[in-house]
DNA sequence: ACTTTTCACGCAAACGTTTGCCTGTTTTTT
DNA sequence: AAAAAACAGGCAAACGTTTGCGTGAAAAGT
């Protein structure tokens, strides 16, 4: 009861029986009789046996934990996946090992050999901003280790991720804007090297030209996403000869800044520019000059679809089967939503 | 190259030596020949030897992994405090084991227990605040596995914790608003089960009279920490017949409520009634009626002492020695913090 | 009553690594 | 040159569990 844990073979020294009974006893394997299937449960109960798994996972060279890699853990997106990631790999047993990047290549490199070498069954990686290089990926695939990508996907072939669509994102975006009567819209958008820059231009690109408007490429300016970048990013709009009355931004803090910087200079963000962003952080509902509307990227569905599939990949394997198997390519639907409070005043 | 990883057994098949002596090579044991370390550490690397982790943390009864139990990962407080155990524990070659109580007493138990399980080095939690029986912490202890409590202590005896002292905080704050000339100061508290409440009152009420001034226990009103309790709450005290001019509010939330309400009503935030309040979420830099100011609770230091209290508790264990020391009890104070964009306009 | 099945359980290997102890060879000491 | 010491490495047990295979005894079939 006290001091070390009890283990299958004291058991079986106490009941005189072998190890094997009492290990297939206490999982009730129909080839033990009755009788000593309930003295072994009794005991191990009276006990308060617990099977050691690192003894199990050693042994079945699987460790029903899974490792999820993400640049930062404090960033509201990615603890809300993981918050969902944790969540349903409970319910199925696992366990999540978890580690941050913080955006480098390098420890992510690190992260991902440790985890192949603590033996995780499988893995879910959302990859660094600055990762340029995916041999760390393919040493996976060759470890026979299951991968899921989710948000943030490397531009390689035959790998299994859920992304966030953010073309439909902002194309809605677009549209509420044009609905709304704005006819010359800036995009203050990200880095032109993330995909997700491109996804919103292209989602820009085809709203505008789905509704007959001619599209002005000096209306986007790209953005290294900081405030002082933005501030830059705010003026050259300002200065264009037909100045935009809304302005989408790469993302919530980006229209932060931007807001920040538009009332310093005096801009009336009620009436002669509104933004719309994307991430849709719980802040703006409590910010009297926040975005009218934000694109949600489900952060919760996102871990949660990304853990199911890496679950079915697992399951799979162990019923070991067909090797290459296709490959799941789950899109999740941005959604533009309204600021609530905003929109009630 | 391919398919499974290399063991140590088959590097000493090749070079016809034995298991052991691969095992000593690869750590550079003195009592293996020059020659020989050479010729496996090539080879080791020339297969990609990586040490099955999973097979030693068995051997040695040792996982190097740390569980965290949290109430709730989403949470800004929490997450920011993991990102630093991550960070802190990563470098001591720990990884961290991570799992969410959702603020559920009996969930909380059962994970005590997989972490019991799972043979986790050393335990840091947070306790839920449903949480009412302590046995399962104390079972932990009878199996000798270290545990740093952080930031929600349980009221035991003889635990290791690290905490933040709200009252100094609560002190600051309410110094810094009798320094700006306010006579009458509310205080939406939390609940009185919750110790942070008390000690929150504690400062509030030290404050007061520490400065000759009155206290008023009816300036002090209880809230479930909801909108609409919130409501309520400010509704009382503005009833109040000495109408506080500024409110310290339970944490940012709460003030967000308050402050939204204040507005409907139609209070000028600016000239008649102030708030400053707990937490320091990093949206308040943001928002323009935002809190004066707000008590930093450091989740990043707390988390990183937590940690690193834990990895001493670990190397003692490790060097055996004496069983019973003392307990660590780290407090770290919290500090009022003015917010910079209300405080340059 | 004798063979065949079924039942209930034990044996022992295996998973990969570490480590205390032993042994054979070389070097040093006197 | 013999004894002692240092060196280099091997043997085997141990960690806790699972599982294929073997086996004696009881039950069933003929």
């Amino acid at each position: 009861m006290t001091g070390k844990p009890a283990t299958i073979k004291e058991i079986a020294k106490i009941l005189n029986v072998s190890v094997s009974t009492v290990s297939r006893a206490l999982h009730k394997h129909p080839t033990i009789g009755i009788t000593t299937q309930i003295k072994v449960q009794a005991l191990a109960e009276k006990l308060g046996y617990e099977p050691n798994q690192n003894a199990i996972s050693f042994q079945k060279g699987k460790t029903y934990t899974i490792g999820v890699i993400i640049p930062e853990l404090a960033e509201a997106f990615f603890s809300a996946a993981i918050s969902a990631i944790e969540d349903t790999t409970y319910k199925r047993n696992y366990t999540v090992l978890i580690a941050q990047s913080h955006d480098n290549e390098e420890k992510e490199i690190q992260l991902v050999e440790k985890m192949k070498n603590s033996r995780v069954d499988g893995l879910l990686i959302s990859v660094a901003k600055t990762t340029s290089s995916f041999a760390h990926f393919d040493m996976l695939k060759r470890f026979n280790i299951p991968v899921v990508f989710f948000d943030r996907i490397p531009p390689i072939k035959n790998i299994h991720y859920v992304a966030c669509n953010m073309e439909t994102g902002s194309i809605e975006a677009v549209n509420y804007l044009l609905q709304k009567g704005h006819r010359s819209i800036g995009l203050i958008n990200g880095p032109a090297t993330l995909a997700a820059s491109g996804e919103r231009k292209e989602g820009y690109i085809k709203a505008m030209t789905k509704n007959r408007l001619k599209f002005d490429p000096s209306l986007i300016v790209g953005c290294n996403l900081t405030e002082e970048g933005t501030r830059e990013a705010l003026n050259s709009l300002l200065d264009h000869k037909r100045r935009p009355t809304a302005i989408v931004t790469f993302n919530d803090y980006v229209s932060l800044y931007a807001i920040k910087h538009a009332r310093d200079l005096g801009i009336d963000l009620d009436k002669d520019l509104q933004f719309v962003s994307y991430a849709n952080l719980p802040i703006i509902n409590y910010m009297d000059y926040a975005p009218v509307a934000s694109v949600e990227q489900f952060p919760h569905l996102q871990g949660q679809k990304a853990a199911d599939i890496l679950l079915d990949l697992l399951a799979r394997k162990d019923q070991s089967s067909d090797e290459v198997q296709a490959y799941y390519n789950v899109i999740v639907e941005s959604q533009l939503v309204e600021n609530k409070v905003r929109n009630s005043q």
